[in-house]
DNA sequence: GTATATAATTAAGCTCGCTTAACAAATATC
DNA sequence: GATATTTGTTAAGCGAGCTTAATTATATAC
């Protein structure tokens, strides 16, 4: 078998496992949170690039203005979002998470980190070393090849 | 920094641009086939194992048999899935993707797999092989630790 | 200064998928 | 063999989230 294909398939493989893992993570902090899908993706987006616009919001789901509109109106009355005047534009809002949604999200991240850590566990320093460097690579090539 | 938390770090970020290039991959294979989560979901189940019960995907699906149903007669009608009477049950019924049902499918996973060649292009032959020895123990340790 | 474009919101209406409840048919249980 | 359980389906109704269209307020262009 030629590498390229045996690399192929490895990564089909774990692609395989973590993605398994991760939709039944997200499906139990779903239920936990009583979030919907766009919820928790708009917190998400948030988490990690405060300060942006509904429109922001609204382009990155590839939904309409008012869909993100009402779907940050929620979330604002569920108390996981601040909405605030621009300064330079006063025809927008500035969105970011409040403490209580920032702690949300960062339990859903935590949740995962903790399988990972797990992960880790199982190894062995010398299969540690070789996997994180394997990993940064990996990253590295994905990044470069993503849009 | 101890090698855990490094190795947790580097696995964190892999599974962010992973995770990003997923939820894009995904979206747009919704978006092109016209097809919803739970269908989808419906139908990645049969795809992986085949003459399953309704109630089979209402359970991994979360849901009451009565949606699984009303899913799996929508999925019919599109001419993506089949329903036979079970040969020794004959209240239950064998679901199975019609071969439309597993082109369809199996597009979205080639989709991933274009990917995921892509990458391994850009490595060096001792990278891949060191990637392939990496992954390979990940996933055996994934597999293990999973419930 | 007037006209046009942009940001966000609101309202009305639609589709989906979910639920519960009622039901039919086949099987298990005793 | 009578009763209870399981499997799947249908009907009615509900809520979530999307859309388009209309509205308001601000910013930009000429």
């Amino acid at each position: 078998m030629s590498p390229e294909k045996q690399l192929t398939d490895v990564l089909r493989d774990w692609s395989e496992v973590f993605m398994r893992r991760s939709m039944t993570d997200f499906k139990r902090f779903m239920t936990e949170t009583g979030l919907s899908f766009p919820q928790i993706s708009v917190l998400m987006r948030l988490f990690h690039s405060q300060h942006c616009s509904v429109s922001d919001v609204g382009t990155q789901l590839a939904v309409s203005n008012a869909a993100a509109s009402q779907l940050v109106h929620g979330l604002v009355q569920m108390g996981y979002v601040e909405r605030e005047e621009d300064p330079h534009d006063r025809r927008a809002k500035r969105l970011s998470l409040t403490p209580a949604g920032g702690v949300l999200i960062e339990q859903g991240i935590d949740a995962r980190s903790r399988w990972l850590e797990g992960l880790a566990e199982a190894l062995t320093p010398e299969q540690q070393q070789m996997i994180i460097t394997a990993l940064t690579l990996l990253t590295k090539a994905a990044r470069a090849t993503g849009r």
